[in-house]
DNA sequence: TAATAAAGAATGAACGTTCATTCAGTACGA
DNA sequence: TCGTACTGAATGAACGTTCATTCTTTATTA
């Protein structure tokens, strides 16, 4: 077995854990046990157990954005980007239940308000926070702080996901629409 | 010292240390240390642990759930008990930061789903549930699932709270407005 | 090519720590 | 003196992490 196929396993199971149990339900011998080697192996690759938990959300992170770029409506509008960008999320988090509890639990965990604050604020452009800047440029939008403009525009989001994968309704291609919809007129002017 | 000050100091414990640390990083002994009595006495109390944390969101639900029939609108129509709704939730989580992540901890735990089916399929009607299928009968709103409605409409409440609680902005009366205003949009047919 | 040595990966038992919970003992009012 | 409320040290289970050892692969020599 390839040196990164064991790294991909304990991510793999570190993603399935977490998502089943939680960060306190997923102990170093139980990532072990499911990854298929030994719990020492695991600090072979990863330094700590916070540094494999940040390595995992880093993989999902990176996987999401490429994703999005894929068919990304460069040239489209402000409220075309947005759909484009809720349709990929929303259809790939209900796709992998288990990854979208784990991003989740990470960013309700003190990991999270850190990393919110680098996507709002830091340097490097944020691809949702291009979007919106260039909405409220073109008097698109409400001119509302862009945090705000996230929170009407992505908080549906996750909850809808969050329901469906527990299963309270079926989200179909009418549906998603109809949310996507919504979350515009949130924040249209 | 009255058997029951004993019992509200355990809980007010409970809120900080959990709102500040997590739920991993509130151990007992913590809660008894800052709460001024001894860890065995939370037994008193308390079956378990677990007891302890579903006891004190039960107590924080119960004052909020006082604090929205103050000067609850019976006779308005669904947007003004939806509006009203928003705007007690919104400005008592803001007073209480403490008290809000609290909570949100307690909805991102394994807790918080089972909570969540019930409130929306239990047998109890619930407030919000009563609003949105009210506005369904007149035709106020899109004709979606509840919880979708749910995830429309408070899904950016809890964002907002989140975000200006970090610090991410200051939440004014009128920015309140804005964003009553805009879940409406969301929602509205 | 076969035999041997060296390097690197993987193992899992063991360690020290932390935590929820218990319980023998204390304080105090009736 | 009995009963109740409380205390906090003791308990044992669970956890993250370490490390002496074993296994696997690669390199070297004859």
């Amino acid at each position: 077995m390839d040196c990164s196929e064991k790294r991909t396993a304990i991510i793999q199971a570190t993603i399935e854990l977490v998502s089943e149990n939680g960060f306190h339900g997923c102990p170093v011998a139980m990532v072990a046990d499911r990854a298929g080697v030994a719990a020492g192996t695991i600090y072979r690759y990863f330094e700590s157990k916070d540094v494999l938990i940040g390595a995992t959300y880093t993989d999902l992170e990176e996987r999401l954005q490429r994703m999005v770029l894929q068919g990304f409506p460069e040239q489209g509008g402000a409220r075309a980007k947005f759909a484009h960008l809720a349709r990929v999320l929303v259809t790939h988090w209900i796709a992998s239940p288990v990854e979208f509890r784990f991003m989740e639990q990470f960013h309700n965990s003190p990991y999270g308000a850190a990393l919110r604050k680098d996507k709002l604020f830091g340097k490097e452009k944020d691809l949702c926070r291009q979007i919106f800047e260039e909405a409220l440029e073109h008097h698109q939008v409400r001119e509302l702080p862009i945090p705000m403009l996230f929170a009407l525009a992505f908080g549906p989001l996750i909850f809808v996901c969050r329901d469906h994968n527990l299963g309270f309704f079926k989200l179909d291609e009418a549906l998603l629409e109809q949310v996507v919809d919504g979350c515009w007129n949130a924040v249209q002017r």
